[in-house]
RNA sequence: GGCUGAGUGGCAGAGUGGUUAUGCAGCGGCCUGCAAAGCCGUGUACAGCGGUUCGAUUCCGCUCUCAGCCUCCA
């Protein structure tokens, strides 16, 4: 079998995989900063990663997934500000929110999710580290800085120099900071705002170094993988990588992974461009597995295109899996079929789910085949399908039930009435009154209720 | 200005130096009382211009176009 490949940020290559530690992964994933509803750009991140680490499991890897949430910055005192609460009370409303979504697309949840204001000491502890090694100073102003003339290595992530990037082109150059890209490890507090105790002074702790602590607590100075959204790449995990190997004096990650965004009219969705949809307003029209097919129909690099086409299109291809998986109970196979060896080869390609995927199609045209022609060996052929689905995180309802979901519908008539039109249709068709039969369907199908006539039996669906 | 990445058939979206992606939509057929579902068949697709090659959508160069990062953002 083909071995699992992953696309290396820091190498621009795809790489073999190799863990650190034979068996194990260590990942760690930046997750939300929580203020307001996840959208679909979070979506992707929650939902690319969890089918990252399914698949690892798949492999038999013993996986620990580390997923972190910043509850403490500028946007969130902004936010509780407006809203008129505590913060603390904003941010662990909109983790609930966030759990919500969360299992709403079918995703695991982390084995760890650490709350920056949770990792204070950490934070502490590194930004000494710090300052004890010469790599932070602080300022006139009070606030510690990372020197990122002091690491060699700074901008190697993201492929830039520090002498081509212009500073002060877009934003006013600080005049606390030794060079304009050193970035902030410790904000000194300013009156009224949530603070907590440092050598510095009352203060709360900058944005990247709450990611370098909590993965370096949960997982080591040196672990496996670390992702997140391509955004991210610079400047955030450019500044992990100098504040945890600065701090350690070991290599911090060997696989970067990045996503890449989803956007609205070919253009990024973001807060920031107020272009975004929440996965809650989306799940009012969509059920959660067909977001979840959507954001997995294309690579995990790719830009991915929001609109309800492409919704549609993920609901109309879900139903023919579902479908074909109709009516039939799965036997388990004990080979391992050319579907799976072709899903696998495909998955170990760098996660190629939209592969992977065309793959699962044709083991259902398989499947669809052979449910007359050879029942026993359709058993396998749907458990096979399955089998792929299962890391996918897809297909784990009911085939009946989906098909027969009232979400996303706007269905009115109870599954009852329907089975009452139904046996009246079927009394007409065996007296073979076939205008008041196509009458019934008529009526039921303008409730978006379709029936399928195989044999003497009539089946359903929305 | 610097650095990334991308341009595939009606739409979405994989992939490959010479052979069917896949899904949706369309067309023809089978099945059906008629449908639906399913099955079978069906499309001069690879931004443009050069180059390498027996042969390039796939490799190289240039051009054009688009997106992203260089500020908070997944």
């Amino acid at each position: 079998m083909n071995r699992l490949k992953i696309y290396n940020t820091l190498s621009r290559q795809k790489e073999v995989f190799i863990p650190i530690e034979e068996g194990k992964v260590g990942l760690y994933v930046c997750g939300m900063t929580v203020y307001d509803f996840c959208h679909l750009g979070h979506a992707r991140v929650m939902v690319v990663f969890d089918v990252v680490v399914r698949y690892l499991k798949y492999l038999g890897y013993n996986v620990k997934y580390v997923r972190n949430v910043t509850d403490i910055d500028d946007k969130i005192i902004a936010r509780a500000l407006e809203t008129n609460e505590d913060f603390s009370k904003l941010t662990q409303r909109f983790i609930d929110e966030m759990h919500q979504d969360e299992a709403a697309l079918n995703v695991h949840k982390p084995n760890l999710e650490p709350l920056a204001t949770e990792s204070i000491d950490d934070i502490v502890n590194m930004i000494k580290a710090l300052i004890d090694k010469g790599h932070a100073y602080i300022g006139n102003n009070g606030d510690a800085y990372y020197s990122v003339e002091s690491f060699g290595d700074y901008g190697k992530l993201s492929g830039r120099e520090l002498d081509d990037m212009q500073a002060g082109e877009r934003v006013d150059i600080d005049i606390n900071k030794r060079n304009p890209f050193d970035f902030v490890l410790w904000k000194s507090a300013k009156p009224d705002e949530p603070s907590w105790a440092s050598p510095w002074g009352e203060g709360r702790p900058g944005w990247h170094i709450e990611c370098s602590a909590m993965s370096t607590r949960c997982l080591g100075n040196h672990f496996d993988i670390h992702g997140g959204g391509m955004d991210l790449q610079f400047p955030h995990h450019e500044n992990e990588i100098a504040q945890s190997q600065a701090a350690t004096g070991e290599r911090f990650v060997n696989t970067w992974m990045h996503n890449g965004f989803v956007r609205t009219d070919d253009e990024k969705m973001s807060k920031s461009r107020g272009n975004f949809f929440t996965v809650r307003d989306v799940l009012k029209r969509y059920r959660g597995e067909e977001i979840r097919f959507f954001v997995l129909s294309s690579h995990y690099r790719s830009p991915l295109n929001y609109s309800d086409e492409q919704l549609n299109e993920a609901r109309s291809a879900l139903e023919r899996l579902y479908t074909a998986l109709r009516s039939i109970e799965p036997m388990v196979n004990d080979v391992k079929s050319d579907y799976v060896r072709r899903f696998e080869d495909a998955m170990n390609d760098d996660f190629n789910s939209a592969k992977a995927i065309s793959v699962m199609f044709e083991c259902a045209n398989e499947l669809n085949k052979l449910k007359t022609s050879n029942p026993q060996l359709a058993a396998k052929t749907a458990s096979d399908l399955l089998l792929m689905a299962q890391p996918l995180g897809l297909l784990s309802e009911n085939p009946e039930t989906f098909l027969q979901s009232t979400v996303g519908t706007n269905a009115a008539i109870s599954n009852e009435e329907i089975d009452t039109e139904i046996n009246k249709r079927l009394q007409a068709k065996s007296d073979k009154n076939w205008a008041l039969a196509d009458q019934i369907r008529d009526e039921l199908n303008a409730q978006g209720v379709i029936l399928e006539d195989s044999g003497k039996k009539t089946t359903w669906r929305r």
